[in-house]
DNA sequence: CTTTCACTTAAGTTTTTATTAACTGAAGAC
DNA sequence: GTCTTCAGTTAATAAAAACTTAAGTGAAAG
């Protein structure tokens, strides 16, 4: 505890009614009952009654009716300037809380993999386009629960809803299957069991029933095929691109070895990951020009993986059905 | 107007929850809900609950719910001062009204008849008793408004029942027939109408009724006795004095003139008069030092005419059952 | 002489706030 | 390991406060 307080000052008597005295600082500016009802949006017998209920509780009248007008009793000219200074205060306060500590650093938390494969190459575009911004990478595995105060947004991989935090997305995704063009001299896909084509399998949590929709979709028995268990994506891009075998992969992941021609579509399948690319903060981040500045920048530069899929989806999927999971 | 304030200000959304905000200011300090409660004397469900409130008008987290304890937010951190300052004015603002402004300083208002035939005479034995008290007499013959702040308290001769004021009885008073010794001599007052003894009549308003109280009560038809009406109690006791009449007449004027002879009460009759004398002041002057010291005195000098009442309703009245009016 | 204006007051309704009671989840006791 | 305790949450409901409506006041303006 950093401050003491007098345990009686915070609750005692001498506190009045809040809300009468909001009331009567309004009112005692205006000097209007009437006015001070329209700049409350209330009715001025609201005010009239809440006036009166603070006159009740100091004991003394705070204004002096007269026929058609109110004016100020010595009393409520030694009360107004206190009751300013402490809306004031609030007001002052409150204000700050909306304002960005520090607008010109930009702390973003993303997985360590995004930060080094995507962002990390990119951030220089965004660092041209707002070179007052001082940006930093905070790389962590767990979700960032933002109570430091001092990271403005995260990069998260997921389905949204975190308590207490908006999720915008980003950049919706699509797991396809994927292997290096050598492997389809090898292996004929058109038969049974893919031709016996080698199987690298994702452990991430939202492909869990998708393999089952896979096998299903493509006819496959996994007694037949090898399967390969691969539980980091580098990893598994890696072993993809050496020919080890056919893989469900995220788009996001794949796109430019697609458009490259190091890797191929053998298949006309695709599903919609329930994940979605979203910058994640509390609700009030998203009220920081840093942070509008850099979520319309991640817009932009997603915009450029939504073509390349407009093209791949079109072109080496030939427009197939989509049925997306589940 | 003083001071401007910009429209918007005083009624925007910016103004979070006052009561809210209150309950942040406490359970911020004490860093509990629970002792929050307590010191709120509500329960701490009901501070959970502001606390919600104003988290979710300010769209953030101000505190760090742990298992058994409560933390603040680096937002909550920034908040608190201003809102404690916030409420410190207030407290200052309040404490200030409830002060007396000037504790040396006693502004007594009074009717000038009572202040120079009652009080400027025993003012001398009240500033013995308080020599740092300066004191003023303000006579006024209408009832003090105390709007201007500059007077403390009002001595009044009434009923009580002023709108906005409290009023605090010191002295009761009785109306009873009095006349000089001397028209003893010339009238029996043992005869129908009071052996014709001339009357003299007041014609202040509690007395309307009171006339004809005493006229069916001591048989007098006014046909038979000369009356003469006399507006002012001065003039009044002094014809009263010269053997003009018999009166009815306030035991309060008549007091000393009675105790040293000067003046008799012939008939066994007194009514209680339903006007009293009054301290009046607006209720919070009452708690003022230099309020409570003389109206301690007031009573205490008081208690001299009530002494001389028991002695006169005992002696001269020999007891006489009484009729009180109305 | 009537109307208007700013405010008051009383009654009834709506909104806010508080309470009660059941629930949560971690810490400490047994 | 299970039970209890503790601080806080949540939902339903009760209580209190605030607001609105409508009628009323008294002085000033038309």
């Amino acid at each position: 505890m950093s401050q003491k307080i007098n345990p009686l000052s915070a609750a005692s008597g001498r506190m009045p009614p809040l809300k009468a005295l909001r009331v009567f600082a309004v009112a005692a500016q205006l000097e209007s009952f009437k006015l001070a009802a329209e700049q409350l949006f209330v009715t001025q017998a609201a005010v009239s009654q809440q006036i009166r209920l603070l006159e009740e509780h100091l004991g003394q009248k705070l204004f002096i009716r007269l026929n058609r007008e109110v004016r100020l009793t010595p009393s409520a000219q030694l009360l107004l300037p206190y009751v300013l200074q402490a809306f004031d205060s609030i007001e002052k306060g409150v204000g700050r809380l909306q304002d960005d500590p520090k607008p010109n650093q930009l702390m973003i938390s993303c997985l360590p993999s995004f930060a080094g494969r995507w962002l990390v190459p990119r951030l220089g575009n965004f660092q041209r386009l707002h070179p007052e911004l001082s940006i930093s990478i905070s790389p962590k595995i767990t979700l960032e629960t933002f109570e430091s105060g001092d990271v403005d947004l995260a990069i998260r991989f997921g389905e949204g809803g975190y308590p207490d935090l908006q999720a915008e997305g980003f950049l919706d995704d699509y797991l396809l299957p994927i292997c290096s063009p050598n492997l389809l001299a090898q292996y004929d896909l058109s038969q049974p069991n893919l031709g016996g084509i080698p199987i690298l399998a994702d452990s991430a949590p939202d492909q869990k029933n998708l393999w089952n929709a896979f096998t299903q979709t493509v006819g496959l028995s996994d007694t037949v095929n090898s399967v390969l268990l691969i539980t980091d994506s580098t990893m598994l891009v890696d072993a993809i691109l050496a020919g080890q075998g056919l893989s469900l992969l995220r788009f996001s992941l794949a796109y430019q070895l697609i458009e490259s021609g190091q890797l191929v579509c053998p298949l006309p399948y695709y599903w919609t990951s329930v994940y979605s690319y979203l910058l994640v903060a509390p609700e009030h981040h998203f009220k920081r020009k840093k942070v509008q500045y850099f979520q319309k920048w991640m817009t932009e530069e997603a915009e450029e993986i939504k073509k390349s899929w407009q093209r791949v989806s079109k072109s080496q999927l030939k427009g197939f059905t989509v049925d997306p999971y589940p």
